[in-house]
DNA sequence: TTCCTTGCAAATCGTTTGCATAATG
DNA sequence: CATTATGCAAACGATTTGCAAGGAA
């Protein structure tokens, strides 16, 4: 199975990295099908998972049902709003001792966590101010 | 929206409680079905999505597509083998000041987080011994 | 020419929902 | 009696897959 190249899959790609607000699979399809009309769902959901499983991008489960797609693969946790569903980069310090935290009496291997932060995003924080 | 009895429901959440594997759904609905045939699949989902709406059972997204249901609803963490899909309690000290740390540089409201640790659990591991 | 990739459509899977009937308060 | 809950089956939304045709090495 060795990895051809694919126009479909450096669009998919590009477009990922354009983008910081972590769209989802239908997302990238709309958006990607201005630039190349052809494309179908099908081939974006594979250069999806085919990407994610070099670890060119992240695959975030963020709870809504829909996954969503991170060009930035580098180390940080994402916020999800509660009202309006958009997912956000934190800022934050480093959390990575919770994972030693979890290791302390547990038997197995812990590999790798996530971490996801639920609530009302500035946006949405000022709009609900009643 | 009055809730009334519902001998369903009770027979749910009892199943629930005597079981700490976090099961999912379908699980619930072969279990249930032992003890009470006629049960369908629809009533279990409905039931579970009202008590996790009311608290009384927790919903764990756990991110390999499927809900699965705890019905210790006092704060804890889970592990999810990356093997075999088990997912288990996770005994550490509180965690909660990520929480803290989540909202020092975050313009909007954050009321809480999930964490999930990966790996491998301690039977996983022990068969892996290659 | 080999074999990976695509487009398309059909299939799958978990979950939700509409509706007529049964059970609760 | 008013209203909520059920069983059943159909509907749904996101994602995956089979297949014949197209494109890269």
């Amino acid at each position: 199975m060795a990895l051809k190249y694919s126009r479909q899959r450096e669009v998919i790609k590009d477009f990922l990295c354009t983008r910081k607000d972590h769209p989802t699979a239908d997302v990238v399809y709309m958006n990607v099908r201005q630039q190349y009309p052809n494309i179908s769902l099908g081939t974006v959901y594979r250069n999806l998972t085919l990407l994610s499983d070099m670890g060119e991008i992240m695959r975030l489960r963020v709870g809504d049902g829909v996954d969503h797609f991170d060009a930035d693969t580098s180390p940080h946790n994402h916020f999800v709003c509660s009202e309006c569903g958009s997912v956000i980069d934190l800022k934050m310090e480093n959390i990575d001792y919770i994972q030693e935290a979890a290791g302390k009496d547990f038997s197995g291997r812990i590999d790798g966590y996530t971490a996801y932060f639920y609530g009302l995003c500035g946006s949405c924080c000022g709009k609900l101010q009643s």
